[in-house]
DNA sequence: AGCTAAACGGACGGGGTGTTCCGATAGCGT
DNA sequence: ACGCTATCGGAACACCCCGTCCGTTTAGCT
């Protein structure tokens, strides 16, 4: 009878212990994005009314239990990049870009961490996010050719403007996003190619810092 | 003869005191600029190579050291305002303003962290910030006069750059403020008033979440 | 040099964290 | 209905943190 499952690759998991696992990572997800990473493990298990050992049982570690949470938002975050490169007007794909990349990394404090920084010993996203930043790179490229992207643009700006999006820490998601929205707004507009162009200055690499 | 001490404010503080003091708060200093303020105040006793007792009886909480450390910088900051505020070109003044306060914050992650915060229980620099506030709303109200800044520029415009400036991570101090050039000349090619200004997203207050 | 009070620092308590052990519970196939 | 076993969860471990107590050291005045 255990055939007789919808096609599910969940190999005979046991009823509480899939609901278990549900639940946790829906109050992981939701915790997560409000709180940031510096969520207690012990929290995470209280909120899904789990003890410790079950959340752990589920997830043997919590960058096991992050990387599962925000796989998602990573393919949330490709589909993004993708929809702007699917614009016909490279320019505004890449606008659009940046203000809901912007705006998706101020809706989730965790997802937006998590982004910026690389977990040693863990399945990161690491290739998921070369994979977009190649995308990114193919849309601004673009955008240069259309003369409205300033030319001294690189994509490590890109993640600078995303590790700056991170700090802004607000009290509401709604004023997070809201702020967002401005930022990336002025952003854009700095990014536009003018008829008088200032140089900016020299562009710097951004290793991701290691968390611990 | 404690009389012929050198016209200094400092009440007899026994000799090995007064070193100790002095070591602790170089010391703080170099690591929280380092590391922002998630160092343990047993790691800086360490390196001020005294004990943690010692580290308490100079400064009775963390608070307490930190404000004491970045009282020095807080007066950095609020000289650049006035600097930039002596500008007879206002929109120079004002850019050159934001430039050295992001390259400020980007040298010091501790003071980065410490102006975007507030600490309750605490004297924290409230008071200074608010002046330099007013002054840098001044600034502003000049440039925008002057045609050269956006009119729609607000003051939490310039709190949510400095929240963001403090949000890019680097490896090398000498990277972060690099880093940190580019992010405000990005910054004020936006905020610059263009022939055709495109309106920004509706401003946000950002009030400075509590650090507990 | 000797004495006294100021200053020192190792050890401690209370609370937090990520993670694990193991006896109790409960799903599920028979 | 029963029993096997996957699963659960409270308690515990090892390690951090901040801040304090108290016996020891040492500066500085006479």
């Amino acid at each position: 009878m255990t055939n007789r499952l919808p096609h599910s690759l969940r190999y005979s998991l046991r009823s509480d212990a899939r609901d278990n696992r549900e639940r946790i990572l829906a109050v992981a997800r939701t915790t997560f994005a409000e709180q940031g990473l510096d969520v207690a493990m012990r929290e995470i298990a209280r909120r899904a009314e789990v003890g410790p050992a079950t959340l752990y049982r589920h997830f043997p570690t919590k960058a096991a239990l992050v990387t599962e949470v925000f796989t998602e938002q990573m393919a949330a975050c490709t589909a993004i990049v993708d929809e702007g490169l699917a614009d016909p007007d490279p320019w505004r794909g890449f606008c659009r870009m940046i203000e809901r990349v912007c705006e998706l990394h101020a809706r989730d404090r965790g997802f937006s961490a998590a982004f910026v920084s690389a977990f040693p010993h863990a399945i990161d996203f690491a290739a998921e996010r070369e994979q977009a930043l190649g995308k990114v790179a193919e849309l601004a490229r673009r955008a240069k050719a259309g003369g409205k992207l300033r030319p001294d643009f690189v994509l490590d700006d890109l993640i600078m403007v995303l590790m700056a999006n991170s700090g802004i820490r607000t009290t509401s998601p709604a004023a997070a996003a809201a702020a967002s929205r401005r930022f990336a707004a002025l952003l854009i507009q700095g990014m536009r190619a003018e008829p008088a162009i200032p140089p900016l200055p020299p562009a710097v690499r951004l290793p991701l810092a290691v968390v611990t």
